[in-house]
DNA sequence: GTCTATAGGCAGATAGAC
DNA sequence: GTCTATCTGCCTATAGAC
């Protein structure tokens, strides 16, 4: 394969990195915290990533590239538009752990003190997932399976928005379960009587 | 009135803070900006509120006491409850300008560094207006103008979140429609047909 | 690749004069 | 009430040894 030694340490940067901004946002966590977790010095993640903006680029790029993967994945073992639209749910509550939200969700918060590489890749998560939900919505609804008023794009900016909103109020309350009773109304308002 | 004179400075700080907070998040503003804004010291802000905290804590309680406000006049003014709920949404709409979210909106995401008593302020403005849209849901249910599936609570819960995230997701667009589009489409959907 | 040491700046906060 | 001056600590980032 060769691939080199360094990849691990960069993998496990980003893991603890994602979970810093998750929980405390982009501006609420620091090089020392994820030194400190994986016991090495902040120098070393300069190594890896140049600075902040850098580390902050490649924290989307990954988290938005295993999004897509998942999608894939719905894509091929859901058939019908309301069972994807549920397993697209899910993928939101999988994310709902520790104290966590959609990494995205938190950095749109953080936004105006997002570096423009950030802006720019935290925009098209929203753009692709809008995509996906919108051509899975269009699909359902000529199928016979989903109904709803108005376009399908403005139909998948709801829900985008009435998911990451639900994750983002939830967890002051540290209860998945609002998230999810909030989801399910979300999902069902769309189905066939 | 015997006021002193203090007030006028109290009051601008909070402005000024408000508007940070509302656009950068609790952890992306300073004191430092807030005096500059202001034209004043940095010491000044510490002789009106101690600490970012009790700033913080300050802040919340006065738009808690706004939205609340806001809320006995839409009862005042608006007698169905769709009619409530349209006025409810255009409440969210009127904060969302100059990159503003809602403040408390922006709180919960950064909720995990949050103090505890700024933690119990932001929790208060959710129960407080998930109540009150609980009971507008509920007279609305019983007099035959809204109808939905599963407790008023719960819708009220996917509403909070649903307009919540609908700012949150919009503001990277900085497009106002976005909002509008999204709140209508949830509130239209618990109209009787 | 990882370290120690350190630079340079900004954070929140305090002391004390006016 | 507001100021200047200052403290301490943490931040991001770099230099240079190993």
């Amino acid at each position: 394969m060769a691939r080199t030694a360094e990849n691990g340490t960069a993998e496990r940067i980003l893991d603890v990195a994602e979970a810093l901004v998750q929980s405390r946002g982009f501006n609420g966590f620091s090089y020392a915290d994820v030194a400190q977790e994986l016991s090495i010095s902040k120098a070393a993640l300069h190594y890896h990533f140049a600075g902040k903006a850098e580390l902050g680029e490649a924290l989307v790029d990954r988290y938005a590239a295993r999004f897509s993967a998942a999608l894939t994945v719905v894509d091929r073992d859901e058939h019908d538009a309301p069972a994807k639209l549920h397993a697209y749910a899910r993928l939101y509550a999988d994310v709902f752990k520790d104290d966590r939200m959609c990494l995205c969700g938190m950095l749109a918060a953080d936004y105006a003190t997002l570096p423009d590489p950030m802006r720019d890749r935290v925009v098209r998560f929203f753009d692709d997932n809008e995509r996906w939900l919108a051509r899975v919505l269009d699909a359902g609804r000529s199928k016979g399976t989903l109904k709803f008023h108005g376009s399908a794009r403005s139909v998948a900016r709801t829900l985008v928005g009435g998911l990451e909103g639900a994750m983002l109020v939830a967890r002051p309350y540290g209860d998945v379960r609002r998230f999810r009773t909030a989801a399910s109304l979300l999902i069902d308002g769309l189905a066939v009587d």
